[in-house]
DNA sequence: ATGAAAGCGCTAACAG
DNA sequence: CTGTTAGCGCTTTCAT
């Protein structure tokens, strides 16, 4: 096994074990019909000239790279990381890999992303949310490969979408705090545009507060997103001091919802008989956390196992690729103690 | 743009722009002396024919895929991820992209993993932590490609080493704490073996309660690694019921940190006054919670630069490849509200 | 079950 | 600044 000089290749591998290329080839595979015994010389040959197997050489000939491209907002939340971990589990059952890209919560780092990914030339790419640069989306749609849009359910998607509506979710919350009496609520989410899910939570906050013929209007915006456990402390400091008369709040998410419960705690305010106070995602710590939080069960994993099984049906071609799929995913409200 | 048949390539766009596929291929690279009206009319061409460059083949020609493989334990962990963000962020920066896998700490996964990862042909492989299986080691040695350990100081480094004491850091906390008047001390943490930095962390609380001439037998097994907040909770409730006169606990992470708080919470035990807490790797709930948690920083952003910056050096010749670097990075200690 | 020939799409190396 | 030639390491395709 040398360790200087030109890495061995396929050829070298089979004038040690004295067969053809593709008899070595044959060998790597698990499908090929090889005898036994040749498949086990090839491979012993192979170890001791320390081959490692090209993929990038054996991608270019088949025209099959085995990625799956991802895009996710951040790698640094728990959500998106229970969809990659998911969906890598679900893809690496079929020998598919995830090359993964991160946006920042930013479109037009999407785009050089996206670009970046296709150029690899994966069997699918799998993005966050339904929002895109004009050419992002141009790029997705001439991509010759299966699209789809998750956590998120766009109006006019690209391909395919793995989703539920934010919207929808947080205006079910409101109806339950307006069931359970609460009238002054508010709402603490990043400010516009960037985070569309976001956008989305607080819309489906104001539309439901406008329903319930209520104030919509008590609506703190904590900074760029993402927002952090820091910043929703912050806002519910801001929020006491701006609408002292609040008795309740949903978060965009429950890291700003544990934040803002920080902040109740430190003022010496009680949850939830001074402040009921509801996150989204069901993160872990809202059901560790004292008072434990009420939330949204958004079904980060089930969004990952649910794409990874559409990818490789479209790839075995058990399902028509010319039919968008729209997997819908309906969000569960948990009512835990921050809420009565 | 036509979305049916074969994919134009570099002939397809070098007929449409009269120019031979070298001038596309030049007008796809920056830093190639090239006219400046020829590249734009390349680009336009290529545009109006939905060009996407391909990796692929590139990549095989020139033996250079500018992928960096990287292996983490766990994709759910916000040290790991700030370590890969700060990676990543520092990598693109050279045009370098990330191939990520994750082990579920365990080193036959790891092995799998590694034989993967190396097949993509990577310019330098990165692992989380300094144990791997004989034949993982043996793929990470015959690999003519820069190996990084990180996240420890293993003795008998592969190659070159970003990383810290786990022993040392925790043993440094144990200090505090009987500088502070504690004597029974416990330490929550993971079964042994499969994580071999909480097995360190705790065999530096042994080893410091041994040199304090202090009982380092109240040892809690929270299960499988990592351990979950959830899990810290549970471990809290049997120290609370095996070793009831303990006065301060050492948690192998935050997470299990905050969750043996909220079990003190639960059960009105104050901390710090009945019970101190300590937890490692400054998460951002250490920080929030109430009381905040005295930790360590472990500095997981530090390592990912740092590691970022060696590659670069590594790959453009500023630093010998024979000489293995050990950048060692010290944890701080950070004395917050659970510990007096 | 195995082998021979050809070529995937790009770029290194050289020439002009 | 641009073009020509050859070939990266594998697998498709067709034989046998």
């Amino acid at each position: 096994m040398q360790t200087t000089g030109k890495p061995p290749t396929m050829a070298d591998v089979a004038r040690r074990a004295g067969v053809s290329p593709m008899t070595v080839s044959r060998a790597f595979k698990s499908d090929t019909s090889i005898n036994r015994d040749t498949r086990e010389a090839v491979l012993r040959a192979a170890d001791e000239l320390g081959y490692v197997f090209d993929s990038t050489a054996a991608n270019l000939r088949s025209q099959r790279t085995d990625f799956v491209a991802v895009t996710i907002p951040s790698i640094n939340n728990a959500n998106f990381a229970d969809t990659v971990r998911a969906l890598s589990e679900g893809l690496s059952q079929r020998g598919l890999q995830i090359l993964l890209g991160h946006t920042n919560y930013d479109t037009r780092e999407e785009e050089r992303l996206i670009e970046q990914l296709l150029r690899r030339r994966p069997e699918a790419i799998v993005v966050t949310g339904g929002k895109h640069t004009a050419r992002g989306r141009q790029l997705l749609n001439n991509a010759r490969i299966p699209v789809i849009e998750t956590w998120d359910l766009p109006e006019d998607p690209i391909g395919h979408v793995v989703g539920f509506s934010n919207a929808q979710s947080v205006r079910e919350m409101v109806d339950h705090f307006v069931v359970a009496g609460y009238e002054r609520i508010a709402f603490i989410g990043g400010d516009a545009d960037r985070d569309t899910r976001g956008t989305d939570r607080r819309a489906g906050f104001i539309a439901a507060m406008n329903h319930h013929g209520l104030d919509a209007t008590r609506l703190i915006a904590a900074g760029a997103p993402p927002i952090s456990m820091r910043e929703g402390a912050n806002s519910m400091g801001r929020l006491l001091e701006t609408y002292g008369d609040t008795q309740a709040v949903i978060c965009v998410s429950d890291l700003s919802a544990f934040g803002a419960l920080t902040e109740c705690q430190r003022r010496g305010i009680a949850v939830p008989d001074q402040m009921a106070i509801g996150g989204f995602g069901n993160y872990e710590i809202g059901g560790i956390c004292v008072p434990s939080l009420t939330t949204i069960n958004a079904f980060a994993r089930e969004i990952g196992e649910k794409t990874a099984a559409l990818i490789i049906d479209l790839l075995d071609g058990k399902r028509e690729a010319g039919e968008p799929a729209r997997l819908v995913i309906k969000p569960d409200l948990i009512v835990r103690e921050s809420t009565r």
